[in-house]
Parts: structure tokens; sequence; C-alpha cells
DNA sequence: ACATGTGTACTTGTTAGACAATCGATGAGT
DNA sequence: ACTCATCGATTGTCTAACAAGTACACATGT
């Protein structure tokens, strides 16, 4: 079913078109994913196939137990506030440092330049510049650890995104202006104002997507709640 | 030479037996591990130690190119400061977090409690309760991908430490202290000065680390520099 | 009819052995 | 002494196979 492919490393390559497949949505949530039924459809080993799989579990867009086939993750509510809350924590301290560093990550201008540019276009079509806009400014402090983290969450945000159709779920006009306030915030200095921009833009996203998903509102948009009982 | 270990998995059995021994300083940094050589010493098949050795390589522990030996991270005083930002990214949130809802963990307690009773013993017995007590401040968000970070940041911290056996690292005394008077801040709400004091604790420990590890010292203590160009 | 036990098919975990491709180093030639 | 080629070692991948565990359907008993 779908065509082979050739690059660095086999198990890499169909980790990486399984991927696409998964954000496309071809494989919707809960698709179980039988390790020979990957491998004949690649033509590829049974091994390799089990290692695409185990990197796609790794990276939590798949999930199984032992002896158990893996499934697409299938992340509710829940899963959706844990993402964005941890994209808060890492993204607001690095507006307060570029803030203080008054440095504007040229990827990330380009990225909201891409999004005015598509403004007509379809609604889905602004995740990428919009994932892309976000990378830039955490890649911009040059924290490898940081960096990988973010991605990883970043990939997990790509997931929702493919679960949910709905075409109102994102007002990219909206989007744009946030962060081209954002942008304007960092380069005056104001760490502080972006990181709480950042944090009512990312809520907002968050909300969308959770009743987008079906699950109800948090409690507020800026400062979800969620507190484990000790 | 490493007796067998009978667990959930075996490639799982094997990853921490080897977890622990590069942690004890066994394998010393740039030690080679080739994959035939580990699956003869633990009496498995090639592709289980591979398998293990791949787990380790996700977690940062261990480092191999394509078509290279797998080798035990050597983490240069670079990768120190990344690693302890990025701690202080996270839990700086957290513990305004958890000021905010004034909740104080029970397991950061004991964990300090614990800090304080080996106060007599070897310096470096410190390093487990420590670590101890700043995971169960992570955890008591009960954010599963946020934990998982930093669990993920925890391991690479170790391995610095299992690097260094200079006794004279860490005041046992000033940490306990410390750890104290941040549970005391999170008990009284007050989680920006909490934030502020885990940042000099966190970039007191580093520059402590980076000293033993022989890198010249970073700019200020308190707050990091190295902002990537651009 | 319902609950329980059994059994079979499917899937995964692990192993063995093998071959090609690649990297590192040693040795030969200039 | 320097450059290049050959060789050994190591990894990437494959085929084949067996053991072990899970899940579902079937049959049985109450």
């Amino acid at each position: 079913m779908a065509g082979r492919i050739a690059a660095v490393s086999i198990v890499e390559a169909v980790a990486s078109d399984l991927r696409l497949r998964i954000f496309s949505g071809e494989l919707p949530s809960a698709h179980a994913l039988t390790e020979t039924e990957v491998a004949t459809s690649y033509e590829v080993a049974r091994p390799t196939a089990k290692a695409s799989i185990e990197k796609l579990v790794a990276e939590g867009l798949l999930v199984r137990g032992v002896h158990k086939t893996a499934r697409v993750a299938d992340l509710g509510p829940e899963s959706v506030r844990d993402i964005y809350l941890a994209r808060a924590y890492l993204e607001s301290e690095v507006l307060r440092r570029l803030a203080a560093a008054r440095t504007v990550p040229t990827g990330a201008v380009q990225a909201n330049r891409d999004i005015a540019a598509l403004a007509t276009g379809a609604p889905l079509d602004v995740v990428e510049p919009d994932m892309r806009f976000h990378t830039s400014l955490i890649d911009a402090v040059g924290n490898e650890r940081i960096s990988r983290m973010y991605s990883s969450l970043v990939a997990e945000v790509r997931l929702c995104m493919s679960r949910v159709q709905s075409l109102h779920l994102l007002d990219t006009a909206l989007i744009q202006a946030e962060h081209q306030k954002l942008l304007e915030l960092i380069e005056a200095g104001r760490g502080e104002e972006a990181a709480r921009l950042l944090d009512q833009h990312l809520g907002r996203a968050r909300e969308r997507l959770v009743a987008a998903m079906g699950g109800e509102a948090g409690p507020e948009a800026d400062l979800p709640s969620g507190l484990a009982n000790q």
C-alpha cells in the first residue's frame, strides 16, 4: 500500500512514513499496527518493523503494552491539557530569555509571514507554519535538550490536530496577529508581557482543541488548573 | 561478568543493569559498548543487546552514530549548562504552581529529612535523596510528560555526577537548608521567591559540577547566558 | 440464559545464523 | 614521512524458527 522509501536507515524511513500517515489521519486513533502487517506492507523484515514501531512508541505516537499490538495513541482532553501545560512551561521561559536578549529569531518571523500569506487558504494549512513559528522560538536558545523535548510535544500536538476535522478550529488572522505581538514584545525586551500573552495564546488554542475533541472546557483559559492531589 | 536478571522484559533488564553500571562509574566516559560484547556478557542474543543499547541512546546515556559502536556519553560543561537550564525551566514553573496551590509534596519533605539524616555520611550519598526531592516536586503537578522530561534530565545529571569524584563537591547542610526554605516558601504561597531561590540553588550546583569537571565558571550564577547566535 | 472454563489462532518476545555495507586501522608503496 | 589500499571488526538487515502470552470463540455446566 505504501511505497518504499530510501534514506539513511530503513527503520527510520519506515518510522517517518508511519508518522506522516498518523499525522495525515490515514491511521485513525486506536488503529492497531501489527508488526507483521507493517513488515509486509513496507516489504521489510519483522525486526525492522518492530524497531520502527518501538521508535514511535518512544515518541508517544503509538502505545502498547507487553505482548499486545501497538495502537495509535488516543489522546483525550486530559492529555491535551498536559501537553499544552508542558509547552507553556518551556516556551514562556524561552520568551523571557529571548526578550532579555532582544533576540528575534528570523525563522519565527518567516513562519509568521507564511501564516499571513495563506490567510485565505484551508484552515488546517496553518498548523505547519504555526508549529514552525513556535519551534523557531524554542530553537533560538540553542539548548539541544529543550529543543528535543519541545519537538516531542509538537509531535503530540500534531497528532491531536489530525484527529480534529473542525475547520472552524483555527482563527488564522488572530493567530498571526498574536504571533506578531509576541515578536514585538520580544524586540522591546518586555519578557513578562510576552510570557503572559503566550499563556493566553496557548490556552485559547488548547481549549479550542479540547472543545473540538468533545471534551468540556477547563476552568479558566490562561492558567489551567489540575494539580494532582499531592 | 554481570549476572543474569529476570524481569518483565529482557531488553529492559539489560538496559537497567547497564544504566546502573554507567551511574556507578564502572563504565567510564567514552567507554565503547559493542553489541556482541553486551550480548555475550549478559548471555542474550545480539538483537536484544542492540535494543538495550538503543534504549540507552534514546535516554542520552549512550551516544552513537550510524555504523559506529555506542559509547558512554561524555558530557562537557556546555551539556551541564544545557541540562541545568532545562531543569530550571521546568522546575521553576512547577514551584510557582505548587506555591499557588500551597501544595507541599510529602515525598519532598521525606527526601529532605533523609538528606538531613545522612548529614554525616559520605558526601556522594546525598545525590539520591537530592534527586528524589526534586523529582517529588515535579511529580506533584501530576503531568506525565513533564515528569518524563524531568527524569530524562535527572538521568543525565546522575551521569555527570558519576564522573566526578571530588568529595568537596556538595555541601550537604547547605543543600538541606535550601530545600527546607523552598518548602517553606511553597507553603507560604510565595512562588516567585521560591522560583528565584531555585535558580540560585541549581545555579550553584551547576557551577560546582562544571568546576569539578575542569570547565571554567560561567558568567553569573543565577542567570546563565549562552543564547545562540540568532 | 448466563457464567465459566477450555482451546485454538494470532501476535509478540527472543534466539540463531548469515550476508552486505561500512568504519577503523594496519600495512604497503612511493 | 605521507598516501592509499587492503583487512578485520562492527553494525544494519534479513530469514527462519520457537516459545510465550493474549484474545476471542466455542463448548460446557449450572
